[in-house]
DNA sequence: CCATTTTATCGTAATATTGCAATGAAATAA
DNA sequence: TTATTTCATTGCAATATTACGATAAAATGG
């Protein structure tokens, strides 16, 4: 069918999806890899650093920025898009609770 | 088109992406909560547990245990489930090491 | 052997995602 | 005002994902 039933699972379940979504495609990656690294970054940076076309890239930066992951503020003809730090840590720890579940280390399998 | 161009990326950018994509549907981390929850699944259980049909959960264990991430060892007619430890740790430092890049408070766009 | 139980796979339908060319919008420069 | 620059949006095509019913496969129980 394609549609997702979210309605299946908590609000916890979802949202660890939401996030991991937004990792779930290297250009996305590549993407926020280069905020860190440039800690600002105008959209035309991006559009030659990663190759794709610049319809591409401003469609992978929407996806970011409705996420919460990254700000965009329009300096004159271009944007300047950096991370939001609140909603990263924020994700950041969704995450990492899922992550560092205990495990056990006498799986049946193993 | 909906071809990821994963030339275009590195082999990390990708494999960031992969592992993602294992967390980007929920029942795939209800699955995994559950598998951590009770260190061990029949199949069956979490058709119960989830309420999805059959045929769908399978095909979700399926893409874990194609992705390194679940094993799963057959018991008479039902087939257990559970964590490969190792992958998981992988995966985690692999994903740990990008969400725990350094975040300078001082964003351009705050 | 035959029925039952349990899981995997196949086939299909529907929605989602990815990518880009073309175009629109907004600020700047001439 | 009219170009130019830069990014967003639209429209489209192609592939991917999600979900499930039906059916196959494999072990168990009678």
């Amino acid at each position: 069918m394609g549609l997702s039933k979210t309605e299946f699972f908590s609000a916890q379940q979802n949202d660890i999806a939401l996030f991991a979504k937004a990792f779930s495609h290297p250009a996305r990656v590549a993407i926020l890899q280069h905020l860190f690294k440039s800690n600002q970054c105008i959209c035309g940076d991006l559009v030659l650093e990663i190759g794709l076309a610049q319809a591409t890239i401003s469609q992978h930066l929407k996806a970011l920025k409705s996420m919460g992951l990254v700000q965009g503020s329009v300096e004159g003809t271009s944007v300047c898009y950096c991370i939001d730090p609140k909603n990263w840590i924020k994700m950041k720890h969704i995450l990492r609770d899922f992550l560092d579940q205990d495990l056990n280390p006498n799986q049946c399998c193993s």
